[in-house]
DNA sequence: ACATTAAGTGATT
DNA sequence: AATCACTTAATGT
């Protein structure tokens, strides 16, 4: 048995069901900025997180994007969930974080497992529980804090994927997650400095109150 | 040494 | 908060 299927989700799900998932599901691994799904796009099987970080964001028609949540090993996309049950097409992109494996399973598996397994039925229902909340979160974010505050949430945010105070990114990858310009997000970070928030480097931020 | 890219800043809307 | 125009600083060749 694939030991990092075991060991993140063997609390949540049974013995006979991790076995069956790692029978019938396809390995696959996405280096660092892979986009494994795209808009538009059928999905035929859903994801099953087994290391790294995977953001999930909304792509409108034209070029604007905007960030939906990250996911973390344990977690799977609940909006792959349900494209695949309704068989429409992907609402959303999945681009990898930091470098991700997951476990692809076919779609044909999941109305047996419904029926077959109760703690997968849990599963899918706490995922789009957590999903919905996330995304409620992020809404709350876009509307009621402002601009400041949401650079601070987004960069401890960043921490935690990375397990690492410092992270590696620039005022211009940061810009296009938050709809703005880099100078913008320059001026808000200079801020953050002053108030002893952050630390700037080229490249990097160093983030001081965790 | 030179070109390229990231970041800082003032002025304007 | 966005855009422009320009400067300064870091980094790669």
């Amino acid at each position: 048995m694939i030991e990092k299927l075991k060991t993140n989700y063997s609390y949540l799900l049974e013995p006979d069901l991790l076995e069956e998932i790692e029978a019938c599901s396809i390995l696959k691994k996405v280096e660092v900025g892979g986009v494994f799904i795209k808009p538009g796009q059928y999905i035929k099987s859903m994801p099953l997180l087994l290391e790294g970080t995977i953001k999930v964001s909304r792509k409108d028609t034209e070029g604007d994007e905007i960030l939906l949540y990250f996911i973390e090993k344990g977690d799977t996309c609940a909006m792959s969930m349900n494209c695949c049950m309704n068989n429409s097409k992907s609402q959303i992109k999945a681009v990898a974080e930091t470098y991700t494996e997951l476990l692809m399973v076919p779609i044909s598996k999941m109305d047996e497992w419904m029926i077959k397994y109760k703690s997968w039925r849990e599963y899918v229902l706490i995922s789009y529980q957590t999903r919905l909340n996330e995304v409620i979160k992020t809404v709350d974010s876009l509307v009621f804090l402002k601009m400041d505050e949401r650079l601070m949430n987004y960069l401890q945010d960043k921490t935690k994927i990375f397990h690492k105070d410092t992270i590696n990114i620039t005022h211009e990858e940061i810009a296009k997650d938050f709809h703005t310009s880099r100078v913008v997000i320059s001026r808000l970070l200079k801020k953050l400095e002053v108030k002893g928030d952050v630390i700037l480097y080229r490249n990097s931020i160093k983030i001081l109150n965790l």
